[in-house]
DNA sequence: TTGTACGCGTTATCAA
DNA sequence: TTGATAACGCGTACAA
């Protein structure tokens, strides 16, 4: 029925201990068996039960991706995506065991379920996406001594058992603002900031900031909350005053657009992330594109560090201030 | 250090075939023997390990969920991602385990890698996203009788081992395009059809052949492989002499209407999908929606039901015929 | 209703 | 370099 170590132990007239050695690679193996071994693995199709494994190494390749997402805005399911796919890029070459878990779209998740379901699985280290300042659970594992952690978009969040990884959101916002925004206390700038409890949010307040001192024009900051909507809205509001609209997200970026274009007026604009949708609803606004897919690709190599015992450390990835057309994104 | 079963049974003063009894809920306990075992998991903190479960039980309540995606196009990611948040909502209800998996986006993976990968956990149970006919790795686990699977989108290779579950892309297609085409021989439509090794494009292209033998239009089929730039030039080349434009989804919609607009000419399209892009740059079109959320919930409720032991059966879910506007995708 | 004891498939220790 | 053998933590006949 089901082949077991034993039977290609018994095929190859070896002890099983002498199997395991083989599949795992020891070197005290002749080669001789480790010849009549394999052969025996071949001949009998032989696939190693990784349950048994997990429980008698008391190790386990898993870790997890947990990911807080926004479930509603199907226009940025892409950047998730994107993080998955570069994820799970890594986790096939480093031979690790993704979980995937999406901690907000099911109810009554609370930290215990969340330590447990980790727990059972023998899981101790872990990706986070999508942390803010109220996302309790996130901030619960990154607390607690059981969990090593790499972080995705919170540097602020480092710490002994947390690597961090992410663009630099400050000189991001920075450069790509900076492409737009006119200097002088007579040119209005409004800021559509993302929401309050974001990490990015400060970073990116304070990139904006910081081209406020160098520029000195007159900077009105209100929070969006990464809605579009909401962009909208505040764009009808205040956009007639400004000379610029700097948005921290491209979704917000495009809902100003749309605010200006219904109120028939122009004015500059720049977004945040570097979606594909800012090719077809962007109007050549610049953006500062993150590499969405190579970041999750490096959180997986980050953890894989902790994983063989090094120590935590703050990652920075590049990013592009550039303005995506139609034909960047069509294939 | 770790605590396991038997801590608790000893807490308890039970054995821990009884402690096992409880956390199974299996009746044959008494309700005083209950709340003493309980007790002493809740002041243990006691986490089963799911590795010695599985292991004993030969029972493991993981299932996969196999994708072909194309990592190209980004702007559909949000299809997979609401497939996998709909079916990551079922599995958490069903007390299922899911193991996410990207067949393409990893090189060198071949039938017996993921036979070997899927086996070694013991899934036997899997749900096909994706599948095309040249798609060999998942036709082959459909063809094995070694895996029972759900099917997405290929109702045609419903079998004894394989259920299937999609909207109904001929009377879908055949119904977006009826709000778009006219009556008559001397009228001219262009349709756009997927890529040739698509079952869905087959199901599609004879949706529209049904409408024109209703009403005798003038048909030319093109297939644009589901690439919104194919779609761009074929519109280019044939859409002076089309009086509707019928699309197979909605990117090559998209890409139809943009070389209308540079074409400098009016026609009515339609597409097919109801992705939120087309909020954008659908300039109102028609389209049948999917509710991919939806169908990816039922397929792991469909897969639940072959794991219970139900038959294979065809799974048809509703399609809207809709017109996507900037307001509906705004949140 | 409860407990004993064995088996699940693999790894690891230690002796040969 | 090899082979017994004892864990690993849990489930489940079967006996009590």
């Amino acid at each position: 029925m089901l082949v077991t170590i034993k039977d290609v132990a018994k095929k190859a007239n070896v002890a099983t201990s002498t199997v395991s050695k083989v599949l795992k690679n020891y070197s005290s193996v002749s080669e001789a068996t480790r010849i009549r071994v394999l052969d025996a693995v071949a001949e009998l199709n032989y696939i190693p039960n990784s349950a048994a494994s997990a429980l008698s190494s008391k190790k386990s390749n898993q870790i997890a991706l947990i990911f807080n997402i926004n479930d509603q805005r199907q226009s940025i399911d892409e950047i998730n995506m994107q993080y998955i796919i570069g994820a799970f890029k890594a986790t096939s070459e480093l031979n690790l065991n993704p979980e995937t878990i999406f901690i907000n779209t099911i109810k009554d998740y609370n930290y215990h379920d969340l330590r447990r379901l980790l727990l059972s699985k023998g899981i101790k280290f872990v990706i986070l996406f999508g942390v803010n300042k109220k996302q309790k659970l996130m901030l619960d594992i990154i607390d607690s001594n059981e969990f090593k952690s790499v972080v995705v978009d919170a540097s602020i969040l480092f710490n002994e058992t947390t690597s961090t990884i992410s663009v630099d959101h400050l000189n991001g916002q920075y450069e790509v603002a900076k492409k737009v925004v006119i200097k002088g206390k007579d040119k209005h700038v409004l800021y559509l900031a993302g929401k309050e409890d974001g990490y990015v949010t400060d970073e990116r307040l304070a990139g904006i900031k910081k081209l406020q001192k160098e520029y000195d024009f007159t900077l009105r900051v209100e929070y969006a909350d990464f809605s579009e909507a909401k962009a909208l809205r505040l764009t009808k509001k205040y956009g007639e005053w400004a000379d610029v609209i700097a948005s921290a997200s491209d979704l917000m970026a495009i809902g100003a657009m749309q605010a200006l274009i219904e109120m028939d007026i122009y004015r500059k604009c720049c977004g945040f992330d570097g979606i594909s949708l800012m090719g077809y609803a962007g109007k050549n606004m610049y953006t500062c594109k993150q590499d969405f897919k190579e970041i999750g690709y490096r959180a997986v190599y980050e953890l894989n560090n902790l994983i063989n015992g090094e120590k935590t450390k703050q990652v920075s990835l590049p990013f592009k201030v550039i303005s995506i057309r139609y034909e960047d994104v069509l294939f």
